[in-house]
DNA sequence: ACGATTTGTTGAAAGGTTTCAATCTTGTGA
DNA sequence: TCACAAGATTGAAACCTTTCAACAAATCGT
């Protein structure tokens, strides 16, 4: 056992070359069993373990793919993860996940890192999908995928889900229901997401030829469970008349708050408040209520992304493609009763 | 804008020899301004980005730590990353993430990669604390920290909770609450933690002079959501006389369920079933009963445990260390009515 | 104006692996 | 027994960076 064996040692305790070494550990059929036993005996005795920086300096490959992920606590990115996880290990590359916890600073310095080592692509969640990093990056040649979010150029691949039609689907879910006085709850509108949500809920909203006013919108400054709660408290101090039937919810953790503060105040799910959220995490099955959400096909978006990246590693003819997924309603008691 | 340009393109295109690109790159200070700055102007035009593979392996250092998770979908083990970032980014280092998805051959493939690429330092909860690649891995000099697991012998550092306290907190608890008749529930007890737990519980229930029938034990096949509906059904399916008058669940998953299967049965809690969970996962607080749970400090965890493996990858007086944190018991509305 | 110091720059070596043309061995068919 | 093919092994070059002793130029004190 030595402290740190290279080929070089295993060849000299082997008694063959250094080719020969580099034969066993990538081209095994080419060597005769007998050295090949002999050889394997000395890198375990040695210790042997293959210098991956030395592999990849001069081999020019590496074996792997990175998932800049926007935040690691939300189920919802680690559902991406997994799918991703998944494709990456079908085409045996090992899959590393980085998180930029909502900092652009953290996002920038693990891409530039990323990109130092050669990874064979890069999927990503970025804080603003906008920023030119973005843009050098994939001009200096390394393959990006960005995911669940979308630009208006076509300077990469994107896979999104479609926030617009999400949106539709929860107003209409809740006309259907018999609501003609609904609250939007989200924030901030700076996030792409919230916009579309909303934007989908309007025109639903327009196409049912409800006055727009009653279509309340409850501004949140975030999308978690304290913002849910603090909205809840809006809402349970409103007029009678004012008060809205139901309640739209732009992501899953907001209604759940909200749910909470509902019940805890006394009302009934869905008599007096129906509630949909976005995004149908674990949690909202398991809620007191089970929630009514808007499913995006989390593991299939990472899926598509981690293909599209290895597309465009593997394939020369790659062209960049913008894949926006079909979300679904699932319906459950918070809207049904 | 070249292809791939290499520190010898620039030091061409700059006029300036090889080693002083190295030195505007590693020792800027080193150099006069007014080269620095040329050089800088090369490196932008061709696009030049700094080989991570040729650095480390020249200079022999790698700038990155990783943890290998269990399951990156449960939120514990994303808050535990939390906290190794931290500590990683106050060192300077990038921490990457791994996904074992509690599968052995994962995490293995996933070690020996980490190996290979001859990282600082390997964090990791592994499928199997007793698992000899570990072993292997730390005696050929990799520093490796295990994570929320430990063992008895002292071949590497740990940071674990004492799970024997919480579950002597959790019951100790309830018996103060009054309750004489109490559920576990978890499982399976192969895992250590499910049994440690309940060892305190028993050791707590011991000690109040209780009979030993009346700590019921619950099994499950494993610890999430829909094992908790389903030790519901089994409860309610006693006996009034037989039937606990809480229950001491061996996580949040599993109380969380549990939690909606009583409320779904139209019962109260706390006062037709108290529950106590354990982790105290964000989703506890907002449970629609805010949940009473048993909570380790998940940061806290992650900090130590950086701050371990980079005091063995940097000291050479370092140690082998098992440290244990101590739980504390959070006691909300769901024992508490 | 001279030697001593400081500051800036250079060139070659080293780090561990893979690749590939060249060489050596062995076995086959005539 | 010989020519040849197939199979096994070798050795050197290449990958890109960092490091460091050596050198050159500029600055300083006297």
């Amino acid at each position: 056992m030595v402290r740190n064996a290279s080929v070089k040692d295993v060849a000299a305790a082997a008694g063959v070359s250094l080719g020969t070494v580099s034969n066993v550990l990538n081209r095994p059929d080419r060597v005769s069993p007998d050295t090949r036993e002999r050889v394997q005996r000395a890198m375990t005795e040695l210790g042997f373990v293959r210098n991956e920086s030395a592999r990849q300096l001069r081999a020019g490959t590496s074996r792997t793919l990175a998932y800049v992920m926007l935040d690691a606590s939300n189920p919802f990115f680690t559902d991406v993860a997994a799918g991703i996880d998944v494709a990456a290990e079908a085409a045996d590359l090992s899959l590393m996940l980085f998180n930029s916890r909502n900092s652009s600073d953290r996002e920038h310095s693990h891409l530039a890192l990323l990109e130092q080592q050669r990874v064979q692509g890069v999927l990503v969640t970025p804080v603003d999908p906008d920023s030119a990093a973005l843009d050098e990056l994939a001009q200096r040649g390394t393959p990006v995928v960005v995911v669940d979010r979308t630009r208006a150029d076509q300077s990469f691949c994107s896979v999104a889900v479609d926030d617009v039609l999400g949106g539709r689907l929860a107003i209409e879910h809740l006309l259907d229901r018999g609501h003609v006085r609904v609250a939007f709850v989200g924030g901030p509108a700076t996030l792409g997401q919230v916009r579309d949500r909303r934007q989908g809920a309007r025109a639903a909203w327009k196409a049912a030829g409800l006055p727009r006013e009653d279509l309340v919108e409850i501004a949140t400054t975030g999308l978690d469970v304290a913002q849910g709660r603090e909205a809840g408290q809006r809402l349970a101090g409103m007029t009678a008349k004012r008060r809205p039937t139901a309640a739209f919810c732009a992501n899953d953790l907001v209604a759940l708050g909200l749910l909470q503060q509902v019940i805890g105040a006394g009302q009934h799910v869905p008599d007096d408040l129906a509630i949909v959220g976005y995004d149908d995490i674990e949690f909202a099955a398991a809620a007191a209520v089970p929630l009514t959400s808007v499913r995006q096909p989390r593991q299939e978006l990472g899926r598509t992304a981690a293909e599209l990246v290895l597309d465009e590693a593997t394939n020369p003819a790659h062209d960049h493609r913008q894949v926006l997924f079909t979300p679904e309603l699932v319906a459950r008691a918070s809207t049904l009763g």
